[in-house]
DNA sequence: CGATTCTTTGACACCTATCAATCTTAGTGG
DNA sequence: CCACTAAGATTGATAGGTGTCAAAGAATCG
């Protein structure tokens, strides 16, 4: 009996393409780790020594710059790979938004074990090429769109994503959910200040497209409208 | 004799990982093709029918809004691979920036050969890897940095990718080069105005920072002070 | 219930976009 | 080779969107 044949996203994340004596190889060279929110896993511009699957919570990727602007480039939820296998340090630092629990590899033994296990390399390819796109699709809003349209195209986005994530057998409104983020870490995602942030959300909310958070949980009323906001808005 | 004998980046692009016998595999896959400036080869949207190798001149691949929009999210140089293997179609056009030779793929042929090729996949993901790295570092520009850091970050890494990719036996001064940009691509990689651009330019011209181009020959005069305009201009 | 943190709201300033005109470059045909 | 044209780049005036600064209002947590 490892780790693995309890582990909850054994079956989502990279290790779903392992048959059972390979996850058992993969198992004895990781070890599981609890971060508390806020806790910072790997930081930016180290030799980012570590590599990991994340088992319960939401991380976040930023880059920052000299004078401590904050850019988000990315958030990570269960069954998501964070850091940077194969040769380079890391460019951004991964730090926990919620509680969250970690699946951590050494990054020599797990590029070792992932070099001889091409169907791992496979499937980690797949994943990073869906991250570029989604970061691509992230720099024409970051470069292109009006806050408006940031603020409404994030609610949309957030909304899918959560929708995927959440793995109930029953059908949960894609309309409602949890949404862990502070106004500073969403301005940090679109590029924005936390007043533009809000004034576009009281926008929204005024509007009756949008109901802001009560106690994290926030609403969709209107998603057609969210979505011609989100096109010019 | 098969066309990779003479290929000019056999040793650069991803086909660098392959014997002879299996360049001679994918050389049957492949066909060159010839574009010209402006010429788009891949529309984003489109099932993306093809992936190719870029044996010579520059590409833009693009994302634009439904009104138009554009926002430049990468630029390819010989040797780079173009294109989106592997099941999504692409997020992103693809449009030769010059005149530009490819070695272009049938997706579907592209894949197969990769999947039972992990030295080749191996090789696809460190670069795409190192792609992500490069987007999200942009993310923060775009994100998060003034018109006049843009642009001074924009001149520094492009000197930078440049002097990579010029590959004469005799040293190169990294401080010229060609930039065969116009303003209008320029401020599509920055995420501003053509306008903008030009007056951030001129400030740079004026301070003795930067010569703009004469024929396309543009020149770094102060590398360091150019560098701080890049931090915080 | 008090203290801290986060959010909202307002007033104002500034940066960048927009609009418009001039100037330069590149390309074409006489 | 030069004039002519069209496209691209620069420069200027103006406006608008977002950032900044400040204060008041919620929410969270002990």
């Amino acid at each position: 009996m490892i780790a693995c044949d309890t582990c909850l996203i054994r079956n989502r994340a990279i290790c779903s393409v392992l048959d059972d004596t390979e996850v058992a190889g993969l198992n004895r060279i990781g070890r599981r780790r609890k971060v508390r929110r806020g806790e910072t896993v790997i930081w930016e511009g180290d030799d980012a020594p570590v590599v990991a699957n994340v088992l319960t919570g939401m991380l976040k990727l930023t880059s920052v710059t000299g004078d401590g602007r904050e850019q988000i480039v990315g958030v990570s939820f269960p069954s998501d790979f964070v850091g940077r296998p194969f040769g380079a340090g890391s460019g951004n630092s991964v730090t926990a938004l919620t509680d969250a629990e970690l699946c951590v590899f050494a990054r020599s033994s797990f590029d070792a074990f992932a070099r001889s296990h091409p169907a791992l390399e496979h499937e980690l390819l797949e994943r990073t090429l869906a991250e570029l796109d989604r970061a691509r699709e992230w720099m024409l809003l970051l470069g292109r769109k009006s806050a408006g349209e940031r603020v409404a195209t994030f609610l949309l986005e957030t909304s899918h994503r959560l929708g995927r994530q959440n793995c109930s057998t029953e059908a949960t409104d894609p309309d409602r959910f949890d949404l862990p983020l502070s106004r500073r870490q969403t301005a940090d995602i679109l590029g924005l200040t936390i007043e533009t942030v809000s004034r576009q959300i009281g926008r929204l909310r005024e509007a009756g497209i949008f109901l802001p958070p009560v106690r994290r949980t926030t609403e969709i009323l209107d998603r057609d409208l969210l979505r011609a906001e989100a096109e010019q808005g």
